[in-house]
DNA sequence: CGTAGTTGCGTAACGGTATAACGTGTGGCA
DNA sequence: TGCCACACGTTATACCGTTACGCAACTACG
């Protein structure tokens, strides 16, 4: 294990995390795409998970901090592609239903059409979800 | 128009809903809100439903007309505020967290702006889920 | 020192969401 | 007649997420 996971760790920063959130930050890393909570689950038995709320609570911690996504329309979760950028309240994902890539995004134009949205209703926005569903270039090549 | 999926015989227009697709959409109608999929069942038990397929059944076509749209981020339902209208595919959502009412809007340069991201990327739309939580100006102003 | 507060962890049990697999009945149509 | 497509009903099961409980370690403070 990494050196610099530790519960008595007083760093402040990204990489103050605990065993059980290293562990699944790496399996959303290895998998470079979504996984869905029980999925990292049976991925991480052999390091001596056995319950799902082993999973969810790393996974609370992780969004919260920003270093993981989660895609409501896929009930899975995804490693952020640019953790350390801002704004993780207006980010967008494409998602390709043929090979399940997805792409993230963050567009300046999207986030000030939404905001202006929400302003014009007196609606005060807490959080975003945007996922666009369809065919990746790639796929859409075939 | 190749079929009539009415058992008990006329075969057009919108209106045309079997029996279980009737009666799931009157109770989002009633709700006025959303409702999920058991939400749902309980309140049509006394209709003779009871099994959640039967819901998930109609629940599915009615999405598929337009007359319902998925709340990703709820898991749940809601009946589509303008129904014969036509960008089903585009249709944002600003749930109010305090309240639980739902807001439905559809913004001509918001679906712009994001089939234009799509198209840069070469990407092919199919469906997309636009849901903004936060608090509703009713709310906001207690 | 002792005590209380906080945080992370482990386990068991449960509740909420959705689908698979099977069989029935009906109407349309070659 | 046989075949197909569609809606339906039922059982069982899979998948997603949380509640509730208790334990251990660190922190703060008198």
């Amino acid at each position: 294990m990494t050196a610099t996971n530790d519960q008595h760790g007083h760093a402040h920063g990204p990489a103050d995390l605990t065993r059980n959130q290293t562990l699944v930050m790496g399996a959303l890393d290895r998998a470079g795409g979504p996984l869905s909570a029980y999925t990292i689950l049976d991925q991480l038995r052999d390091d001596g998970f056995r319950a799902p709320l082993q999973v969810y609570r790393a996974l609370d911690k992780l969004v919260d901090i920003g270093l993981v996504h989660r895609l409501e329309s896929l009930n899975a979760f995804v490693a952020c592609r640019h953790p350390g950028c801002e704004s993780h309240e207006m980010t967008a994902f494409m998602i390709c239903e043929t090979c399940g890539q997805v792409n993230e995004i963050t567009d300046a134009g999207l986030t000030e059409r939404i905001t202006g949205l929400a302003r014009h209703s007196g609606f005060r926005l807490s959080r975003s979800t945007i996922e666009l569903r369809g065919t990746c270039a790639v796929c859409g090549k075939a």
